[in-house]
RNA sequence: GCUGACGUAGCUCAAUUGGCAGAGCAGCUGAUUUGUAAUCAGCAGGUUGUGAGUUCGAUUCUCACCGUCAGCUCCA
């Protein structure tokens, strides 16, 4: 007999294979209607599979954010059953739930139209309504083959499963496929989706293999959490940084240099003041330095980039040689231990950590690039550490805090992982042993939450990630802080010890922003670009309300300027309310209006950006106070993140 | 790189089955002098991404190239 505990702590004893409704049926008759599947020890089952092993024993209902992936996972069979209805040449790779929905691959013949989308998602409406029951079987092998016989994809996966995995099958009216489940009961529950977009996928994400064509949807117990959904994408749209780098005029690209951002005057004031921010907090602990961007390749053979990364770097001609024998720099490392490598360093000279925001190239695939957030040329705010190793402990902390307190700066939640030793790696394990202590003993003295994944650290050593969350609840993966053990071995990098003879240094690599461009794409998305007034390129409009009080205005606009302000005039002789518009279209975080009244007190009633027509007026003298007070405590003030 | 979609004025978009390429905004000129989210009028703006091809005729059809976008395992 199976016993399982029920969350109360009850408990019922069943023979095995005993259907798991047939259990909630003893819990409850309306618990059984509202239940959706059952999770067996975390792992979760639908109401018609055979129980085999007890445990804890729990009902999923529309609230448990669990039965959402079974309604999707569903959800994908049913677009499957529909396209093979339309398309019954059409065979069926995987359609697994994601976390905003599900997808299914098909190979077919002639790809996907977005008139075909609709069309299916009609068809899927009639398996809906049709109300077929999602029946499991469990099959061997030979039933498994001869029921997917003519589907490739199919028999190929189910020769790739282990002798002992239970193969099952579901079916939903006309349509069978391979797969190990859960499901809702019947296709019925599906109410509430929406066919999104198709793309090329290939077969098992093996770019030798033949592209299947993907489409993806998604799918919600309720309308208004679909439409919140919907809603939400079109939210992201209308902040994309490539739309607003537009309309404020921050940078561009063009095809002649596909990859890489021009910025205009707003933009590079922006992207200046933020490398002047991360500046200002590495004045004191680091020291910023400068290398080449070219190099011939007997740096590249040393570092190993040669062998492992030759196809992101940009390649040289050499005219002498004849050769692509020197690149870009694509990485800063090699050359700052170069650098570090060049002298005798002290170990009191350690931690040492150099910083650099230098030009990157990076050969990245055509397809692979988009807007700021992946291009080839890119700088990092980057920096690598030389210390001993038994610094790693306080350096690590000095460094996290370093990180997270940058975040803060903008009002940005960071997500931390820890990742440590790889299968693959290098070093023994007392070292790795230490190192991974030094990194989590850091990481649990900042008292923040961190996720461990466990096997995911570079070859060289563990890291830790910070995956930061902008306003739409989207994650990018920005700093990182990564223990080395190879490279001051393979450059041979040495400081002279405290017993006067010479000891390998450790090293870390750490950036904050990831790329700078990638910042700047996160920073314009995050605060919709209504940005912080230290950060924003115009930082005052002034408008004078009739020619006649340009002068006025100007002076105000001059005295702001002398004061550190960005101020700007605007003193076009459209009518206030135009400028007044095109100045919130711009999100210039202040508007100074000069008229009679203000010109003859000394005053500007001040229009504070998202505010309307809320005015103040005041002096000009404390405005400028109040302006350079916030420039200089960085603050937040009006920009708005949510 | 691969699959698909797309590329028309600075921007956002139109243009029947192939038949003289248009609008709004922005720009320029003039009038208006404005009190908190678009004053009015006029003007100018294009080798329809590039190059071939089919055709009497191509923004429209074909091919190649360039670029942009959505994606390219979160594994039945």
């Amino acid at each position: 007999m199976l016993v399982l505990t029920l969350p109360d702590g009850a408990t019922r004893e069943v023979p095995p294979g005993t259907l798991a409704r047939d259990v909630v049926a003893t819990i409850g008759e309306r618990l059984l209607k509202a239940s959706i599947a059952v999770m067996v020890n975390g792992e979760t089952l639908d109401l018609n599979t055979p129980l085999r092993k007890g445990g804890a024993f729990r009902v999923l209902t529309e609230k448990d954010p669990e039965s959402l992936a079974v309604l999707r996972h569903s959800g994908a069979h049913i677009l499957a059953t529909a396209v093979r209805r339309l398309r019954p040449d059409a065979h069926i790779g995987f359609g697994p739930a994601i976390d905003d929905g599900f997808y299914y691959d098909f190979e077919v013949k002639t790809p996907f139209t977005p008139d075909d989308l609709e069309a299916f998602e009609a068809e899927m409406k009639k398996v809906v309504a049709e109300k077929y029951p999602f029946v499991r079987e469990e099959v061997d092998r030979t039933e498994a083959n001869k029921r997917f016989a003519d589907d490739p994809l199919k028999l190929e996966r189910i020769a790739d499963l282990g002798a002992d995995e239970v193969i099952s099958t579901y079916t939903d009216g006309p349509f069978i496929d391979l797969c190990r489940g859960p499901h809702v009961p019947d296709t019925s529950y599906l109410k509430h989706f929406k066919l999104l977009h198709t793309a090329g996928a290939y077969w098992r994400g093996d770019e030798r293999r033949q592209m299947l064509q993907r489409i993806y949807a998604t799918a919600f117990w309720k309308k208004e959490d679909l439409e919140t959904h919907l809603f939400r994408i079109e939210e992201a749209k209308r902040r994309d940084h490539r739309v607003l780098g537009k309309s404020l005029d921050l940078f561009m690209f063009h095809q002649v240099s596909p990859g890489a951002a021009f910025w205009t005057e707003r933009g590079t004031i922006m992207y200046n003041t933020l490398t002047e921010f991360v500046r200002d907090r590495q004045r004191e602990a680091f020291q910023e330095i400068k290398t080449p961007l070219l190099y011939n390749k007997m740096l590249w053979e040393q570092s190993g980039h040669w062998g492992k990364y030759r196809e992101n770097m940009f390649l040289i001609h050499n005219k002498e040689t004849e050769e692509l024998d020197s690149s870009l720099k694509p990485m800063n490392c090699p050359s700052h231990y170069v650098l570090y490598g060049a002298k005798k360093h002290s170990y009191r000279e350690l931690p040492l950590r150099y910083v650099t925001f230098d030009v990157l190239h990076r050969n990245e695939l055509t397809g692979a690039l988009s807007g700021l957030t992946r291009v080839r040329q890119f700088a990092q705010d980057d920096c690598h550490v030389f210390l001993m190793e038994s610094q790693i402990d306080q350096e690590v902390q000095f460094l996290m805090d370093f990180i997270l307190g940058h975040y803060a700066a903008f009002g940005l939640e960071a997500k931390i992982k820890f990742a440590t030793r790889p299968e693959v790696r290098i070093g023994t394990d007392e070292m790795w042993d230490r190192a991974e202590h030094a990194l989590e003993s850091a990481l649990k003295a900042t008292g923040k939450p961190y996720e461990l994944k466990a096997g995911d650290g570079a070859f060289y050593g563990p890291k830790i990630d910070f995956d930061v969350q902008d306003s739409l609840g989207r994650a990018w993966q920005l700093g990182t802080i990564q223990l080395d053990y190879a490279a001051p071995e393979r450059f041979d990098l040495e400081y002279v010890g405290e017993d006067n003879t010479t000891h390998r240094p450790v090293v870390i690599h750490r950036a904050v922003s990831g790329s700078l461009e990638r910042f700047m794409a996160i920073l314009i998305e995050h605060f919709a670009g209504a940005f912080p007034v230290w950060l924003a390129p115009e930082q005052v409009r002034v408008l004078p309300i009739s020619d006649d009080l340009a002068p006025v205005a100007q002076a105000v606009a001059d005295r702001m300027r002398a004061a550190g302000i960005r101020a700007h005039l605007d003193a076009r002789s459209d009518t206030l309310n135009y400028r007044i518009r095109d100045g919130e279209m711009m999100k210039v975080p202040y508007m100074a209006v000069v008229g009679k009244r203000e010109a003859e007190a000394g005053t500007i009633a001040v229009r504070e950006r998202g505010q309307g027509k809320k005015q103040e007026v005041v002096d000009v003298g404390a405005f400028i106070e109040r302006v350079t007070g916030e420039i200089r405590s960085r603050s937040l003030g009006s920009a708005t993140p949510a």
